[in-house]
DNA sequence: AATCTCTTCAACCGCCTCCGG
DNA sequence: TCCGGAGGCGGTTGAAGAGAT
C-alpha cells in the first residue's frame, strides 16, 4: 500500500493543512504530486494532496446545489456515457467528477430506480434506465473512419459496397488508406456514440423532436472533420469547446 | 431529551493507462 | 519490449449532520 511505510496522515483535512497545500500549488503549480507532500511539508500521500485541491482547494470550484440545468446536463451526458463522472464533469463549469459522481449516486440514481418502475416522467428530469450506454474510447479519428461511420455505414447495412463489409461479430471493414494494412476497424459502438452525441433533442410546440446525424448540414462536418482534430481520442473531442458547441448551439 | 435511522459527501482504495528509462 | 512509477479514474466507505421516533 503506498505510503504505509511512512504512516501518512488520512482523514480529513486541517484549514492549516488546506493553508500549506494552497501555498504550495500557487508557487509551483499543478502536477508532479508525488513532490506536493514534501514542498507543502504535509504528512499526507501525494493521492490525497491531489484529491483534496481537485475537490475542494482549487479555484472556482462551484459548491451548493445544482441548478436545474446542470442536472438536466448530467442526465444527458450519463445516458451517453455512463459513468464517466471526469469526462461529465468537464462540461459542467466548477463542477468535479466527484462532485457529480456523489450527486447522481444522491439523487438520480434512486431517481432513475423509482421512475424505472413507474410510467410517468417529470419530463425536465427525463431519464433513460433501459438506455445502452455506448462509452468513447481513447480510440484516435481518422477523416476515413468518421466518413464511414456516418454516411457509407448506413448504406453498406442495405447493399453491397465493396469499400465496406460486415463482419460476423459486428465489425465493419473499410477500406482505409492511412491505415497501414489498409483498412480501419469500426464497431457498432463506435459508430452509435457518435451518433448519440450528434443527436439533439429539440422542443417544439411542446414535443420532443430528435435531430439525427442526417440532419446535420455539411458545415457542421467541417467543422468536426477540421484537420487539428486528426490524432486526436474521442474523450479529447468531447471535452473540445467549439466540438462542443457545434453539438449544443 | 435521548436514541435510532437515514442522507450526504469528503476521502480512501485499488485498478488502469501512460510514459520514460 | 519490458518494467516501474506517476497520474488519473470510478467504486466504495464511513464520519457527521439531519430528521424521525
Amino acid at each position: 500500500m503506498e505510503g504505509s511505510y511512512l504512516r501518512v496522515r488520512k482523514g480529513a483535512w486541517t484549514e492549516e493543512e488546506d493553508l500549506l497545500l494552497k501555498k504550495c500549488i500557487e508557487k509551483y503549480g499543478e502536477g508532479k504530486w508525488h513532490q506536493v507532500p514534501a514542498r507543502a511539508g504535509l504528512n499526507r500521500c501525494r493521492k490525497s494532496c491531489r484529491l483534496r485541491w481537485l475537490n475542494y482547494l482549487k479555484p472556482n470550484i462551484k459548491r451548493g446545489h445544482f441548478a436545474a440545468d446542470e442536472v438536466d446536463l448530467i442526465i444527458r451526458l450519463h445516458n451517453l456515457l455512463g459513468n464517466r463522472w471526469s469526462l461529465i464533469a468537464g462540461r459542467l463549469p466548477g463542477r468535479t467528477a466527484n462532485d457529480v459522481k456523489n450527486y447522481w449516486n444522491t439523487h438520480l440514481l434512486k431517481k432513475n430506480i423509482d421512475t424505472s418502475s413507474k410510467t410517468s416522467n417529470p419530463k425536465s428530469h427525463k431519464l433513460k434506465p433501459n438506455t445502452k450506454v455506448i462509452k468513447p474510447r481513447p480510440q484516435i479519428l481518422s477523416k476515413r473512419s468518421f466518413l464511414v461511420n456516418l454516411d457509407e455505414y448506413n448504406n453498406n447495412n442495405n447493399n453491397n459496397n465493396n469499400d465496406c463489409a460486415e463482419t460476423s461479430n459486428n465489425v465493419v471493414l473499410a477500406d482505409c488508406s492511412d491505415n497501414h494494412d489498409g483498412y480501419c476497424f469500426l464497431d457498432h459502438d463506435e459508430m452509435m456514440w457518435w451518433e448519440n452525441m450528434m443527436m439533439n433533442e429539440k422542443e417544439v410546440d411542446g414535443h420532443q423532436l430528435q435531430c439525427s446525424a442526417n440532419d446535420i448540414d455539411q458545415s457542421v462536418l467541417d467543422q468536426i472533420m477540421n484537420e487539428d482534430n486528426y490524432g486526436k481520442t474521442m474523450d479529447e473531442l468531447f471535452l473540445d469547446e467549439e466540438l462542443w458547441n457545434v453539438f449544443n448551439p
